[in-house]
DNA sequence: TTCGCGCTTTGACCCAGATCAAAATGCACA
DNA sequence: TGTGCATTTTGATCTGGGTCAAAGCGCGAA
């Protein structure tokens, strides 16, 4: 699936990706070192330390950073939905390996000219550094989720995030209880959660067991109720939203 | 200890942090703004959810970020050593706990004055991003240190992890090996890793009755080969530096 | 409609690291 | 020079989640 419409102003992460600050003008120089491409679920977009010549928005789909040991234990080290930002600019060589999880369509920028642009154009940067610091703020999160949470806590708080970014994506906030369509595989969710995928797969049975989720498939997860399953991450009751 | 010197010239973070790139003039409309604080070892900066009317830079010394739940489980999500960069523009009330790990004094800037100079002082916010991309990319290796290592790994890589800022800093590379003072206590490199103080304590006797490391009393830590620690943290061999 | 192949589930067993408990170390201060 | 307290070490035991193995699903191709 090729994205046709190169033009912004039907964008569907106009207002979210980094552009989302640019004037008119702006966006007309970023539509000259501009082009898409599009991956399949499962096709790698890059291996870690290849020659990485672009920096790019993920318009529709999911793609997963990941960084693998020799042996093959690998982690998941970040998940790009609609609007993320993917690759750093002055940095030659990829960093993480990447891979679409879904279908998936980017919105690349040739990196050379992105990184000149930024100098002259505040506008990328100051939104780059906050999508950035949001990225970090998720980081520290998740690394609350690995290092002390329970393989049950883990995967509510996943379940929660995904619901979350569901929702403030798709804003259907559903009549009866929420649901949304899993977007990883057993494995991707333990490598997510650094955990294996049988305890992925037992913990979610147990949760189904207890009704605290319903699965319609093996991968439409209902919620029938929110705080049900929030009372099962471990964290603070009231969402912990602050700031 | 407070620290006299306003003066920036001999400032010893002065080229590293986020005023790095500032032009005279710049430091001079920092200079209206800042403050310094000091902090004994042990003590709390701020607590989450506080409110935080100032950012500020790691002059000397060590600070942690941590989260903690409601039953006590703590991480810590992030260890600023000097030049290190403390709160977020834009963010009116903290959103971790920091504490003051060693004795520690911090360069405070107001926080409000310090956004709206962000705004007509590109080189900050330029600064900022870069600093904020590589704190980034820390937390990445730290996710997969969380999720996939074994106590062993965890134990060795955080020594790695201490050795390398340790010597980027002092740039002593030592004539017999690498040494440096262990600015955190078992139950803080616990909190770090994701582990007990208990395991932490037995794995760092293991590895020095295997002698990859000694110790001169309990917190100076001596690497008579920096290669063989390096074996054991899990990572490839050639030190995985990659732009 | 059956075959093959990912993906997922479930079971049996094991072990790295947690937990609980106690002793050792070391240093500040009287 | 000893007392008190925080920190660290070490030991004994337990357990959550890993490992290994074997079925169950779907679902697309033929």
């Amino acid at each position: 699936m090729t994205f046709d419409s190169k033009d912004c102003g039907t964008c569907p992460i106009r207002h979210r990706a980094v552009c989302a600050r640019c004037e008119t003008d702006e966006l007309e120089t970023l539509d000259a070192i501009k082009f898409y491409r599009s991956f399949e679920a499962g096709q790698p977009v890059i291996w870690s330390g290849d020659n990485m010549d672009f920096v790019a928005s993920v318009v529709t789909g999911v793609a997963s950073l990941s960084q693998a040991m020799e042996d093959g234990r690998t982690q998941m080290v970040g998940l790009l939905l609609p609007s993320d930002f993917l690759g750093r600019p002055g940095r030659e060589f990829a960093a993480y390996d990447v891979v679409a999880v879904s279908n998936l369509t980017l919105c690349c920028f040739r990196r050379k000219p992105f990184e000149k642009m930024m100098i002259n154009t505040p506008h990328i940067g100051q939104r780059l550094l906050e999508m950035t610091l949001d990225e970090l703020d998720a980081a520290r999160e998740w690394m609350l989720i690995l290092g002390r949470k329970t393989a049950r806590e883990k995967i509510a708080s996943l379940l929660t995030i995904l619901a979350r970014r569901e929702a403030s994506l798709a804003l259907q906030t559903a009549e009866n209880g929420t649901s949304f369509e899993l977007p990883l595989t057993r494995e991707a969710m333990a490598d997510y959660l650094g955990l294996t995928l049988e305890t992925v797969s037992r913990q979610i049975s147990a949760l189904k067991r207890e009704n605290v989720i319903q699965l319609e498939g093996k991968r439409k997860i209902i919620i029938p109720d929110f705080d049900a399953l929030m009372a099962e991450t471990g964290d603070d009751a009231d969402g912990g939203v602050m700031a």
